[in-house]
DNA sequence: GCCAACGTTGGC
DNA sequence: GCCAACGTTGGC
């Protein structure tokens, strides 16, 4: 069981419009190690959903109800379906993750442009415990 | 196949 | 709004 990390620009998309639309094609993905990243995305894991820019702070979780799948409007893309499933009780900002020093090597601080990430065991734990959640 | 120029992302 | 990081493009 992997978990993922996703971004997204609230004023594009935000948690409220992925709780509203229950199930999302996420797509508009270009780069190479996103694309990767959602390749190995498997049905039933979780996703942090981030807020880029506007919050920059993890919001909520969402879990894979399709896997990967090529994207029929654009043969250099793909998509995964995302489904919301809970707010975190309380948002966890990257601020807080990068003065914690247990998240030095995670992908939101190591590689800021990365859009999908892995996020290990350890990371997801430690990060729902911040976030007060289980 | 190299690399300069350019575009985009996202934190500050 | 600025700029650093990084990806992509195109000329050679």
């Amino acid at each position: 069981m992997a978990y993922w990390l996703v971004k997204s620009e609230p004023e594009a998309w935000s948690w409220d419009d992925q709780t509203k639309a229950k199930r999302t094609h996420w797509n508009g993905v270009r780069n190479a190690q996103a694309l990767i990243n959602m390749r190995a995305m498997k049905m039933g894991e979780e996703v942090f959903f981030y807020h880029s820019n506007v919050g920059k702070e993890i919001v909520g979780i969402c879990t894979v109800v399709r896997e990967f799948y090529p994207d029929p409007a654009d043969d250099k893309s793909g998509l995964v379906d995302l489904a919301a499933s809970r707010p975190l009780p309380r948002p966890v900002t990257l601020a807080a993750l990068k003065s914690d020093g247990r998240f030095d090597d995670l992908g939101l601080i190591r590689q800021s442009r990365l859009s999908v990430m892995p996020v290990s065991a350890a990371h997801w734990r430690a990060i729902m415990t911040l976030a007060g959640a289980k």
